[in-house]
DNA sequence: ACCTGAACACCGTTCAAGT
DNA sequence: ACCTGAACACCGTTCAAGT
């Protein structure tokens, strides 16, 4: 009982638990004063391992990034470029879909970091090797935009709106936007303005815009 | 020199003013504080006003989502969907570099203002009238994300990056990476890894997405 | 070398009180 | 009806001091 483990704290111990933190309170109760009490430390301990809080979301952002490498290293690149890109690009969702606070975090920082740097560089190895200009592969990495990592920033928030029965004073103002959900919520009862099907339709986004880089390829 | 100008604080007037301060100083800056500041109050008198700071973020969203309502009201609709959806969105997009801390705020937002839901109710009816099922209309919505607002998260911050030559240790690392920047900066001697034209770049994938699913559009 | 206590300048927000 | 002062609980961060 009064033997506690005494671990010494460093870089990748507070890293680690900053992210596990966010991933379970999100990114509001990541402070460094919080942090430093998960790791039975004192808030100004932390600052002899890091130089300030940006550094820790900078450092969090770069342990995401590897944790892709690494789910997307075991993929095997046959097939043809645009089955090599989706599937890397479905992988690095997974992990984003464990850390639901990275999204917003990537977005904001200003530094790249190397772990993201090398997911680009194989997409463009992939691209390049089906065929694709280096001119079109640049372009290609903007239309993607942070689709390319695995992600896309949703606009309603599914949470916030199980409620959204859109109020009938509003209805007016607002009709096609109630005719495309009355026919969805036709189709399958239970929707309501947060009813999508998230996985399928980042799909669907990612096949329209392969499916038109590819129809660019060939000039 | 006594007769300080004593105009009453309104929600308006406070929105309005955190606008200003986010447009001249950033996010960062705009603190309850520093508003009633700018205004020439105290902080806690904004409390009359406004509920707390979540709302007032809430409010300067819909403040821009209404400058772009109005930006795009003056458009007139004729030409094919995708030439009137295409202007639509460009022109939302100008609003957006007024406000370069608008889509941050936009992503993080839980609650949608009607502002927003008018732009894509005319989103849906341009569509519509194009000939889109209100099935594909949901998919191209999830497909262009923030794109259908006007604008993108760029990941690779320009700013940032105005002296960003890969340094030579890590060129091996990333060979196709800086393979294609080495030829893009073949074709334009001043470019690095901050070299982005983002006006042609937002035009190109908003492209591909929108062709795409103009072709999806007959079935 | 690693950790901490006390302190500073800043937050958002409440609440009772002023006009 | 509108605004404010004092106060509270919280931040990130510095710096001199402890082991």
């Amino acid at each position: 009982m009064t033997t506690e483990a005494r671990i010494p704290l460093s870089r990748e111990r507070v890293l680690r638990a900053a992210v596990e933190l966010a991933d379970e309170h999100g990114l509001r109760a990541l402070t460094m004063r919080r942090l430093a009490e998960e790791l039975g430390a004192e808030a100004m301990s932390l600052y002899y391992h890091v130089a300030k809080k940006e550094d820790v979301l900078d450092g969090i952002v770069d342990v995401v990034a590897q944790e892709i490498n690494e789910a997307v290293a075991r993929l095997d690149s046959g097939a043809d470029w645009k089955q090599a890109v989706r599937r890397r690009i479905l992988t690095a969702r997974e992990v984003f879909l464990r850390h639901r606070w990275a999204p917003e975090l990537f977005e904001t920082r200003s530094s790249t970091s190397l772990a993201v740097l090398r997911h680009y560089d194989t997409l463009v190895g992939l691209m390049r090797d089906g065929g694709f200009s280096y001119d079109l592969i640049h372009h290609a990495l903007h239309a993607l935009g942070s689709r390319a990592l695995g992600f896309t920033q949703e606009l309603f928030d599914p949470s916030a709106n199980q409620q959204a029965e859109v109020p009938p004073e509003l209805a007016a103002e607002l009709p096609n936007l109630v005719g495309m959900l009355g026919e969805i919520a036709h189709d399958d009862p239970d929707s309501t303005l947060g009813w999508c099907d998230d996985q399928a339709e980042f799909e669907f986004g990612l096949d329209v815009i392969l499916d038109g880089l590819d129809r660019l390829r060939g000039r």
